[in-house]
DNA sequence: TTTTTGAACGAACATTTGTTCATTTCAATG
DNA sequence: CATTGAAATGAACAAATGTTCGTTCAAAAA
């Protein structure tokens, strides 16, 4: 325990309602075994309540998947730039731009929570429609909008070669799920704050090499790794 | 039914044993619902049985997950191109053996059986040690090695610029996996044929902005797209 | 035809599941 | 202190689950 949550502990002693620890314990158990094969008795079990007292705070088990789902949409909605912090990053060139935006970006998400809650829901976009939908709309085609009128606006400024925006928009962010992906199926044991540092420079790696294919000057740059 | 399928139920009719009845059935609930949301009454109901004669054939329910796990493990390594075969492929350059090698290798895979059982694989990495473990070594790491030796190849044959093979590799692949991906949460109502059809000109589109950031040349193509 | 053998059956079993509800607890309010 | 209302309890319930097993069936072997 360190030295704030000591001290938090002995003056400002933070309550966690009931409620929360249901949505806590739902979260980890839910993201590590999967919605169905986490019977509700286990929930109550690690919330250190018995099951009867969960429905005073959800209306049934689904309640909680879909309390998660709605936390989870909220935080990453509010994790993108504004629009304006974004044109006028992009100022500053195409590789700072990436460099510092993924940065900003990850910054913004890097919580425990946040990698627990994303292998629960690539885990449930397979067999929950409401998390697929969730997952088709949020996490794949609004980035993939927003990121096509990125590389639009880059293309009108001469930035980068004329290439179908869509193409890059698809290049830049599949790579970005994929290593969500991989965190969630393979390195979701570790911490979520170590993989992102990784992934910083994997995603660095990918779009140093994504922007040497699109980019005008006629000198051929060395590529650094 | 196609001419094949009549010419084969009038002559030689084809004798589908109640083992692969179970098997099909599994397949074709576990991919769309999960393991662990599938009654093993309706797998029996599905293959037209009763539940108590699958004990008949499986020792118990993990054992026909085990089952299409082998299956598709074994089919997977046949689709692989001889080593000699990748050699000779590569002296038509880059390009055309990118395009024919992932043509050459979907044409293998290309059954319905293969989309159900990719989407069911992804699906039970999450929950299940052992389908994991498959997905780890067969899907990710092997591969991975693969590619990274057909980089590594090209580099020293001069044929594309001195890069990191394996951040190459993994460019190459994580692409390929995120169409898998991209398949098996959103596209695999769809028949899996079509999608692969659609899935080669994004590799092809893929494939073509790496080799532009690695090629030697210094003219620089226009790319089509 | 009789015997044998393995598959199919389906009732039965013990567990486990999500949920309900009458009762108890307990802290805030009067 | 007494009252009240919300939260917590845990026994109880029906439904569903994976698996077992004595019996029936049917086709091959004798």
């Amino acid at each position: 325990m360190n030295q704030e949550d000591a001290a938090s502990n002995l003056h400002d002693e933070i309550k966690i309602s009931t409620k929360e620890k249901i949505f806590n314990a739902s979260v980890d158990l839910f993201s590590l075994r999967g919605f169905s094969d986490v019977p509700v008795r286990e929930i109550a079990k690690q919330a250190g309540i018995r099951e009867g007292s969960i429905y005073n705070h959800y209306k049934n088990k689904d309640a909680i998947l879909d309390a998660i789902i709605d936390y989870f949409k909220k935080e990453l909605g509010q994790a993108n730039l504004p629009d304006e912090e974004t044109v006028s990053l992009m100022k500053e060139g195409p590789e700072v731009f990436f460099t510092r935006g993924a940065q900003i970006f990850l910054a913004r998400i890097n919580t425990p929570q946040f990698g627990k809650i994303w292998r629960l829901v690539l885990m449930e976009s397979y067999r929950n429609d409401k998390v697929r939908e969730f997952f088709k709309k949020d996490v794949l085609e609004e980035p993939l909008a927003g990121w096509e009128e990125v590389f639009k606006l880059m293309i009108e400024k001469k930035m980068i070669k004329s290439v179908n925006p869509r193409t890059l928009a698809y290049e830049y962010w599949s790579f970005v799920i994929f290593l969500i992906f991989d965190y969630s199926i393979l390195n979701y044991e570790e911490d979520f704050e170590s993989y992102l540092e990784r992934g910083i420079d994997k995603m660095n790696h990918h779009t140093q090499l994504l922007l040497e294919a699109v980019k005008i000057k006629d000198k051929q740059s060395t590529l650094k790794f």
